[in-house]
DNA sequence: CTGTTAGCGCCTTCAC
DNA sequence: GTGAAGGCGCTAACAG
């Protein structure tokens, strides 16, 4: 026996859906729509095991509508501060969280950036993420981190996640694995706007945030020759990716700016794992003339090396100077400490995330791709410094 | 000069807002909307800036109903070979990603679980982390990870967004300031699953995946005392932290197992900083009786501790021996190379997934919390290896 | 086997 | 100022 709860009718009642696993009710009488709960329980907190509050839940506590709180809750202008005050204090009360999903949904935004790096075991990318976050939470946007485990099958995945959650923006740096894009210019063909930082790979017409990789190398490499060393050997990284190439021009520069042969033998390839790098390390210190100095391409590579030349109790830098590439907080505690080209990490997440708001913000027209180059820094330590005196 | 679709009237005609990029009209002759392009565009396709294919172009395309495409999609038994094949194809050609938003929203389940970190510069979270994701990929959970940054006021920040973001279930490990556990508990309260690993705090009644700390720091302590040291520092860490006080303990029952005194003086707390870590070693290295050996809580802490002993020219370990706890790949690196004990990282993700999934997963009754304590095992070296022969 | 319908939670007109 | 209604993209009964 049901009535309404405006006029108390009982027969002009019809059952109108279930809703939230309470009948649902119409009066024809009064043309209104009233629920009460199934089988008449006590009133019955009705809580599925998994409830969050909604704005719906607001609006009935307070007997107004949902696009009342709504409002509110947006801070809409035309709305009665009293009813706004009712409304978040109710919110605070009820614990209320904003559904992402459904905001995402209904406007077609998600207020999320991914951001796809290809390793995160090195502290290298942790700081540029956590640069990007600076900008990006402030601005009011989430950030989903991804890595790739250096696979770029695992990087595909990664694209597709995130096109799936319809993140708003994407900035990205790519595996030593990656040739093809197709993967990343979806993000173009879906309008989300992309950024690529250090690990790029040409052919895709999009913002970038590098830093001077050729300058780099170059500045290291005539360190060395500065130090005195005559046989320089490269550990060079993939050259699909274009800091593997830039590096290793620079390295050639220097070389020859400095007319210093340049020995094809002395330069060898890795793939960016450790056990390669291994590898390469062997096979520059088994050549029947040995280098006397290697710039690697980055720290790990040239703490592997490192490593290798300890176990044969070669003398660093005596016999053999060594420069590394990035600063990874490892290399200023090993020993000998290694020489390296520091980069402006925290301003490389930064920047990408500014050119990326920028991009997803601005309203129409074509957008021009921006591009920012970074200088890195020199920092010289033990593994390279053979003269006494330290340079002024 | 624009007229009315229907009546062609031209002075009847007011604007009615913008929609989706179009000026939207009111014919008030015939009381109808319609939309133009602004500035009269050739009917460009209404291609909006943003569209990623939905089941409907895909439905729309082959002329078939959008749930029948869901059907096909979901790979339900019940539908038409020819049809499956027909709306897969058509899936690949128009390049369908399915709307993770919508897709959360319909079935109030996201398919995600949030990993809630406090910090990931040193690779211990990482290496967790990597793990974690190894199990949840292939049930078909996406992750979302979150970086606290040490912070307490981020890692609240990390739980609304999660919360906010629907997560299905959360693993966590606090920041060392986290002495509260509301936060948390909103996770529970929302009936979203919640298991904690490594660094936990007491109070909450959820799964856990620990490792056995006490022993752990035990066996450190214990090979010091083997090693002939006598006088044994701790450098702790933050005591609202479970492991903290665990691996306090283990220090403490390894000295007065072997009858050695408990001084207090050699007992300091830090508070995961590297700067705190430099400060309390210097307070122990300035003893008027300085230790003979100092067990860090943590390798960071360790590794802070040598730089600041060998600036000293203190002999390390025939003056200090140092034992770390986590095994950070830098340990192996340093010099000398750390002794420390390491925890299987992999292991504490994969389980603390697994333990959440089941959870999750489970259909109805209240959720026995799980616990699973993992054990750590000492790797020696240089550090503290002050006896000629290595233990067999 | 397939189409129809009613939500999921929220925003956004439109109407009063 | 506030309410009602429609839609974002998808799933899930419910009919045929």
């Amino acid at each position: 026996m049901v009535k309404c709860i405006k006029c108390g009718d009982v027969d002009a009642i019809a059952k109108a859906g279930i809703v939230r696993g309470k009948q649902r009710y119409y009066c024809k009488r009064c043309d209104c729509y009233f629920s009460q709960p199934t089988h008449a329980e006590p009133e019955a907190p009705a809580l599925h095991r998994r409830h969050q509050t909604t704005i719906m839940d607001i609006a009935s506590a307070l007997n107004i509508s949902k696009s009342t709180v709504s409002r509110a809750l947006q801070g809409h202008s035309d709305i009665n501060a009293n009813t706004r005050k009712a409304v978040l204090d109710m919110a605070v009360q009820l614990d209320y969280q904003p559904n992402l999903l459904a905001l995402g949904l209904a406007r077609s935004r998600s207020y999320t950036i991914g951001i796809i790096v290809p390793e995160f075991i090195n502290s290298f990318f942790p700081y540029i993420i956590i640069g990007a976050q600076q900008v990006a939470n402030p601005a009011g946007y989430h950030v989903i981190i991804c890595q790739s485990n250096e696979s770029l099958e695992t990087e595909i995945a990664n694209t597709q996640v995130l096109l799936a959650s319809r993140v708003d923006g994407v900035i990205a740096s790519v595996t030593g694995e990656t040739k093809t894009l197709e993967h990343f210019s979806k993000f173009q063909k879906a309008g989300i706007p992309l950024v690529m930082f250090n690990r790029i790979c040409e052919g895709l017409d999009v913002s970038k945030v590098l830093v001077d990789d050729h300058d780099g190398a170059y500045k290291g490499v005539t360190h060395l020759i500065q130090q005195g060393c005559r046989r320089i050997a490269h550990l060079a990284g993939p050259q699909n990716l274009q800091i593997g190439r830039e590096r290793l021009q620079g390295y050639l520069d220097a070389l020859r700016d400095h007319n210093l042969p340049i020995d094809e033998e002395l330069i060898v390839y890795y793939d960016l794992s450790n056990a390669s790098a291994q590898t390469c390390a062997r096979r520059l210190l088994d050549l029947p003339q040995p280098p006397d100095a290697i710039f690697a391409v980055n720290d790990p590579a040239a703490i592997q090396l490192l490593l290798v030349a300890k176990s044969r109790n070669i003398r660093i830098p005596a016999e053999l100077a060594v420069v590394g590439f990035s600063n990874e907080p490892t290399s200023a505690l090993i020993d000998p400490a290694l020489t390296t080209l520091a980069q402006p990490l925290d301003e490389i997440g930064k920047t990408a995330v500014q050119f990326l708001l920028q991009e997803i913000e601005q309203e129409e027209g074509p957008y021009a791709p921006m591009q920012r180059i970074l200088k890195t820094e020199l920092i010289i330590r033990e593994s390279s410094l053979r003269t006494k005196a330290r340079p002024s």
